[in-house]
DNA sequence: TATCGAATAT
DNA sequence: CATATTCGAT
């Protein structure tokens, strides 16, 4: 620019601008050259973009401003722009015969600061230096008393500019100074996989909160491409989502307490490579109330640590996805996907669902390993596959505004639409009506009855009747409740219901004379404090879900089990308080876990319960009411009358009354109407667990009605605290 | 459309 | 460096 800043201190700018022209055309080459002639320009001509290319690379300090022409024979003027505007900073103005908006646009987009199109007037060359004066260093600019209003005055006069970008307020406009700055010189936007921000979390934790910058963070990661400025927005965010648990606990983070050591996935990846242990926080599993995660079992609880995508995950679109797959009644739990611990399994492929909009921060580390046997037939390998292949890695799925909404797959259904029912794990918003899964799902607020033959979670307050056969987990303000399986309940809710504690999960043991593993047992509602993680952990992964605890890398899906059945001590637990959700993390959360199970393996085994509606279960799969059940591929899935009949007693729970059950003046438990078997149930829980009968004399009466074993239940047992609920000789396992 | 995470500006 | 704002995405 030596020339040009010599003529500015001469004042005779622009005079003598270095122009290189470039136009295959003879004669508008020609033309060209007479104009910048005319405006005292310092023009150099090349018919040959190629040759121009090689000036520019040569001398780039020879040359204030390029000017080319689109349509080129050797090379695609939109390339030379992308090239100059990489390799050097110069002004580049496109010109064609071509007045289209579209081209134009392309141009300008590409990073051209103006497009001409031909014929090209005097009065346009001579506006050309303006983007010369813009790009000048601003002290330059501003030695000369760089007043642009001029330049600016001039360009909005210029009708072939289409566009416009905001104004700074002081008048300069730091758009048009980036104009030639292409899309691919952009920054690289860094992906915070969960590998990352463990790497952060740790360095931050090193440090100390108080000690933490950007720099020190950066030092300490050892990530190359990283950048101050990376670790400084997502440090940014890390304290703001700090700041939100704290609120939210209304602790100091850097006083949690060390017993939430493991309460994030990170910390627990952590102690896994430094103690060969998953664990995560027992202040996850516990049910104290004064513990904001209280909730044992709670997907929300470990959707806040990142354990559990929280957004739905589309499996891949076929009749037979993983979930649904081929393994039928007894199928072997292994072949159900494992969530493995990062790192851990060899063969394992990472699947880092990007988080949803609407995800939390705390989402960012919902990496997702599934151990796979890379055979391709695995429902891991499927899973994985379905995952990367049809989402290329960033599983969503968005089914759109249709009235009827049915998916043999995840599915997420967005707002505003009438009937859902997914045979796999699916998120719904709200203002929806009849929702039913035979898979997981959650549900937010606002909606009529819902119903799942598998865990589900009720996100948000006032819906009407919620009835699952799995787990599930429900929030305050809830009509009724059912559950054949685990299910954990705040405050304030009217009617609930839990039939059965038999099987033993997998793991866990317990011994009813070891009155002291109660003794936290604040009241009645909730289970003990599992203060130390390291004799209880493993009862505090769900055994419904994938268990993430155990190093062998088998899972517990179910397999002969009965689902309902599955679910009983560790995933029963009343908190007086909501779990923290955070932002949307509750919703959907379940979808992807519950795709992990397989659902012919226990909607062969399980009846639909049903409760309040005055609608049979099979009502409810059937006639319309809840369900699109005419299709085929959901009859495929349901199982027939006569075989979940036969399997499990049709219940009809009465909506009205109530049984208060003994000295928990404030539980009130459904009473069951005449239209249910309770023998057959009674048989079913005596069958499963000889501590009801053993324990309580009942055994051959026959006649118990339900509300007296539980009653009984609670009475004697949560109540008191001087026991435990379940009969034994069994123990905790260390 | 509101809201997120990341980039960028102040 | 901390904080505020913008950007690009869903």
């Amino acid at each position: 620019m030596a020339l040009t800043q010599a003529a500015e201190v001469a004042g005779k700018f622009p005079e003598g601008l270095r122009v290189l022209a470039v136009d295959d055309s003879p004669v508008c080459l020609m033309l060209l050259k007479a104009l910048l002639r005319r405006c005292k320009y310092q023009p150099t001509m090349t018919r040959d973009a190629a040759m121009a290319l090689r000036m520019l690379r040569e001398r780039p300090e020879d040359f204030d401003l390029v000017i080319s022409d689109v349509h080129m024979l050797d090379m695609d003027g939109f390339k030379l722009l992308e090239l100059i505007g990489l390799e050097m900073d110069l002004p580049v103005i496109m010109q064609s015969a071509n007045g289209e908006l579209e081209t134009m646009m392309k141009g300008v987009t590409h990073g051209a600061c103006d497009y001409l199109v031909k014929p090209v007037s005097l009065k346009d060359i001579q506006n050309i230096w303006q983007h010369v004066w813009r790009k000048r260093k601003p002290d330059i600019r501003n030695h000369n008393g760089g007043d642009n209003d001029g330049a600016d005055q001039v360009c909005a006069t210029r009708t072939k500019r289409k566009y416009s970008r905001k104004k700074r307020s002081d008048g300069y406009n730091y758009g048009e100074n980036k104009e030639n700055m292409d899309s691919t010189q952009k920054k690289q936007r860094v992906v915070w996989t969960a590998e990352l921000h463990r790497d952060f979390v740790i360095a931050v934790n090193e440090l100390g909160v108080d000690n933490a910058v950007p720099r020190k963070i950066l030092r300490m990661m050892k990530v190359e491409y990283m950048t101050r400025e990376n670790i400084a927005s997502h440090l940014q965010k890390y304290r703001l989502y700090l700041k939100r648990i704290s609120t939210q606990t209304g602790m100091d983070p850097d006083q949690f307490p060390e017993k939430w050591k493991y309460m994030n996935e990170l910390d627990a990846l952590k102690n896994y490579h430094e103690n060969g242990r998953y664990r995560l926080s027992p202040a996850i599993a516990s049910s104290n109330s004064s513990n904001p995660f209280a909730r044992m079992n709670s997907a929300s609880a470990l959707a806040t640590h990142g354990l559990l995508p929280t957004q739905s995950v589309q499996l891949k679109n076929s009749q037979r996805n993983m979930a649904m797959g081929t393994v039928g009644h007894g199928g072997s739990p292994r072949n159900n996907p494992v969530f493995q611990p990062l790192q851990n399994s060899s063969n394992a492929r990472k699947c880092f669902p990007s988080g949803s909009s609407g995800s939390s921060f705390a989402n960012i580390s919902n990496g997702l390993v599934l151990d796979t046997d890379d055979s391709g037939s695995s429902y891991a390998d499927m899973f994985c596959k379905s995952l990367w292949e049809t989402s290329n890695g960033s599983p969503s799925c968005h089914s759109g505004n249709s009235s009827a909404n049915k998916s043999d797959n995840g599915v997420s259904a967005p707002a505003n639409q009438f009937p859902v029912q997914s045979n796999c794990g699916f998120s719904v918003p709200a203002n929806q009506f009849p929702v039913q899964s035979n898979c997981g799902f959650s549900a937010p607020a606002n909606q009529f009855p819902v119903q799942s033959n598998c865990g589900f979670s009720a996100s948000a307050a006032n819906q009407y009747q919620v009835q699952s056969n799995g787990g599930f987990l429900a929030p305050s303000n809830q009509f009724q409740l059912q559950s054949n399986g685990g299910f954990s309940l705040p405050a304030n809710q009217f009617p609930v219901q839990y039939p059965e504690v038999n099987n033993q999960p997998l793991g866990i043991q317990m011994n009813p004379s070891s009155a002291n593993h109660f003794s936290t047992i604040d009241n009645a509602y909730q289970f003990p404090d599992l203060a130390d993680c390291s004799k209880y952990w493993q009862t505090t992964v769900p055994t419904m879900f994938p268990d993430l605890g155990h190093e062998d890398g088998t899972s517990f899906g179910p397999s002969q089990a009965n689902i309902a059945n599955i679910n009983q001590l560790s995933s029963f637990a009343v908190s007086s308080g909501q779990a923290p959700m955070f932002g949307d993390e509750l919703h959907g959360q379940m979808s992807p876990i519950m795709s992990t199970i397989s659902v012919s393996d226990f909607n062969e085994q399980m009846g639909s319960f049903n409760i309040g509606n005055h609608i049979s279960s099979t009502e409810m799969m059937h006639d319309n009411n809840f369900t699109l059940g005419s299709d085929s591929n959901i009859s495929s899935t349901i199982p027939s009358d006569s075989s979940f009949d036969s399997t499990f007693p049709n219940f009809q729970l009465d909506s009205s009354p109530m049984l208060n059950g003994g000295d928990a003046d404030d539980i009130l438990l459904p009473v069951l109407t005449d239209t249910v078997d309770q023998q057959d149930l009674f048989d079913q829980l005596d069958e499963n667990n000889g501590f009801i009968t053993g324990t309580y004399g009942s055994e051959g009466t026959g006649t118990l009605e339900l509300d007296d074993i539980v009653a009984e239940l609670f009475n004697h047992d949560f109540m008191e605290g001087d026991g435990a609920v379940v009969d034994g000789d069994q123990e905790f396992i260390p």
